[in-house]
DNA sequence: ACTTAGATTTCGCCG
DNA sequence: CGGCGAAGTCTAAGT
């Protein structure tokens, strides 16, 4: 990885015009071809990027970064005023990151444990497809009433939207006209809520820690 | 800013957990308390991250980050085998990025000529308010018949979707029920233009250069 | 190669 | 402060 600190100007051309007038940036040249430009503030974000395939070009005070999008050309330029510094870090090999809590983790545990998302329900099926996308799962409550479980971390108006979508296409079978939606989430929105209750979907909160058996339920106060 | 070369392993946990197993990356520690962990690959993306305000906790080996998020708390933990680098510059004032070409722009180009997205056509206002949301566009064709055009970079099936709300609500009046809608985007996708004929919706693919009589419009082949 | 859906989405605006 | 929508979204997975 290559490391610049120099007073620069970009400008970049592709899908959007943007031009950065002069100051003092960091410039990241990655081993990959990646290109980012960081201000020493605004978090996240670089200032003006381009990522994988490009093409360099580099000459004295100039650094130009190509890529094809499509017919297109995106085009990176950085004019260089002053370098501050310049090095290069072999970073060597990457170790890859690993996550957990994202959405596949959340309904690989909830297909373990149907029963937290409603007392007596029964998986069926994970991802049952339905014309317009997969349901997370397709369950049976106790009285064997079908039950379609869309799953998210942050429940959304949105959310509500899919499952409700996918509810219209599984009530066609009239096997599953009485088809009832729960949404199960990590958080829910107070509209999506809102927005559920109004056509008759649950709405449930679910912990992941807890469905893993590493929490106890929380204990409401005064419970 | 302060730029780390180092052998570390990064563990973060908040809105999920993620670890990292020891390799030799990137931290690089912003004035504003931005922290960002990266590869020499992978693009854009830092492998981790927090965004201010963040409290930043040293001791020989390791640092802490810590940020309130809600009523948890999100920390990213780095442990630190080897500096190989530690560096800090100063950046001084941040100079803003002006952008032009996002869907703002479009707007505003296609306001100052409607007759752009269908000959004939007149602005009656901008921002339309509905009960789902403001349509980009109110407009009068050539028989006074209104027009309700909705604007995208990129036209999806989604910007198809929020055009049908819109107009569901819109031909609620009298007066308006048989507004026509027209989805104008500088580039749309096939999907969408397919969806859009199924419901009567036009689509037109403006260009902004254009709009602006920067660029004449091109000859098609054999035109 | 293209499309779809998730993301610690981030980010900005507006109430 | 939360809700909503855009983003050069990016990214990975499926087809």
């Amino acid at each position: 990885m290559r490391l610049v600190v120099a007073r620069c100007e970009v400008t970049y051309s592709g899908r959007l015009s943007a031009f950065l007038p002069e100051s003092t940036r960091l410039l990241m040249l990655k081993a990959d071809g990646s290109v980012l430009v960081h201000a020493d503030a605004g978090g996240y974000k670089p200032l003006n990027w381009m990522t994988p395939p490009t093409v360099l070009e580099e000459e004295p005070g100039r650094l130009v970064i190509r890529k094809r999008a499509g017919k297109n050309e995106d085009r990176l330029e950085i004019r260089i005023a002053e370098v501050l510094s310049d090095v290069q870090h072999d970073m060597g090999e990457a170790a890859g990151l690993e996550k957990d809590g994202v959405e596949r983790d959340l309904q690989e545990a909830l297909a373990e444990r149907p029963d937290e998302v409603e007392e007596g329900l029964r998986l069926v099926r994970r991802e049952w497809s339905t014309e317009v996308g997969p349901v997370d799962l397709m369950c049976r409550d106790g009285d064997d009433g079908w039950v379609a479980v869309e799953i998210k971390r942050v429940g959304t108006i949105e959310a509500v939207e899919q499952l409700s979508r996918y509810l219209d296409f599984i009530r066609l079978d009239p096997a599953k006209g009485e088809c009832r939606g729960i949404l199960a989430a990590q958080t829910l929105k107070p509209q999506a809520v809102t927005l559920a209750e109004s056509r008759d979907l649950r709405c449930v909160e679910v912990d992941l820690a807890v469905l893993r058996g590493e929490r106890e339920p929380e204990l409401t106060l005064f419970g």
